[in-house]
DNA sequence: CACCCCCTCTGACATTTGTCATGCCCGGTG
DNA sequence: CACCGGGCATGACAAATGTCAGAGGGGGTG
């Protein structure tokens, strides 16, 4: 047999990261040798190690899965990056294949079938979970323009629109002029609406 | 030595189940009797394998944590429940507690620490995580009333007031003096903050 | 070049909110 | 029993928000 497949495992909660580490440790074609528990401490690892393939948590303290795999992009282009996430949301699943993902599954997986996907796309293959890419297919592009997004994410915490306004720079009338069309396009009836629907579809 | 603990996991994510059972299968006084990975599914196991420690996931599809817990307590109360969650808010925990729940824990501990919880509680002991005790200590008790904590749920989705007068039953002006009294306790700029505070904290 | 879409702003208006004063009914507490 | 706090409501007012029409500038495409 060939030299086995070197693997980084981040992923916030320690329950999880040791469990799978254990796991993944009885495939003798696998070895773990990092584990991270922030975005920034899983990039660290991947410098000190230079593992074959990255296990990212979606979401991290310091940065998200994605943000790490497009860092991981540019320093260690041999590394393939799979992510795992408990709350797939549409747009998430399409930023992270634009950062170059190789891999995109839930975390409802069996942890024979994550082995098996660590082989695959140590391999060179894709995967993305049909499911997820099905709801990522249905949900489609977002509606909304880069300023629509902007001030619709300034508004998410439910600050008052003058808040809005000088976060953004922005006049007043302006900023309700994009809520309100931002609120339209998404079919929602007023702006916090719009926020949830923009963050259930991974918009925000 | 004694016959071994008999130990009831629910987690909605399998690849999270499926690590923790074997882990703590290694673990020879433990033995992982059954696995359910919505509510109701916790419930049924429950009743056909009596378990002596039900390990519970706070946020389960169709019945969180606690709810599952309150219904264990009167149907077996032999049954020992731990609840182990990702995301700590301060209310979850006292609402556990109340609930009867023995022991409450983030993901963040170490199987080996799990375990060792998991006899604590089978000999009858409680253990609540230090830091999530503190944020709940330091959180107090909401100082909201029982209309108040209703109103704001209803308002949780950004509905505008007079749906939440339709699905509270209650007159639109009545809503609006709820929904400004809660803010003004919370010490929010509007409604709509107050609902995420409260989120926060757990009080909704 | 003409056209279109996005960005930005203004002003005006209707509607929705937040806020406050005030009143009534009720259950408990001193 | 008198008093208080909470639940419930009304009415009125100010402030915030949503909506619309319009208008100038800029970048890209046919």
């Amino acid at each position: 047999m060939t030299t086995p497949v070197r693997v980084l495992l981040a992923d916030d909660e320690h329950l999880i990261r040791g469990a799978l580490a254990a796991l993944l440790s009885l495939e003798d074609d696998l070895v773990v040798v990092a584990e991270a528990a922030t975005g920034p401490e899983a990039l660290a690892m991947a410098r000190a190690h230079a593992p074959d393939v990255a296990v990212l948590d979606l979401q991290m303290p310091g940065a998200d899965g994605v943000k790490v795999a497009t860092s991981l992009r540019a320093e260690l282009p041999a590394c393939r990056v799979l992510i795992v996430t408990s709350h797939g949301r549409p747009g998430h699943l399409k930023r992270a294949l634009a950062a170059g993902v190789r891999g995109f599954v839930p975390k409802t997986v069996s942890a024979q079938r994550l082995a098996e996907l660590i082989r695959a796309v140590h391999a060179g293959n894709r995967y993305v979970d049909p499911e997820l890419a099905a709801d990522a297919i249905s949900a489609g592009d977002s509606p909304l323009t880069a300023r629509e997004a902007e001030v619709l994410e300034h508004a998410a915490d439910g600050a008052p629109v003058a808040e809005i306004a000088e976060r953004a720079a922005l006049a007043e009338g302006t900023v309700r002029n994009y809520l309100s069309s931002a609120a339209s396009k998404l079919g929602a009836e007023n702006r916090h609406a719009a926020v949830r629907l923009a963050r259930e579809r991974g918009w925000v």
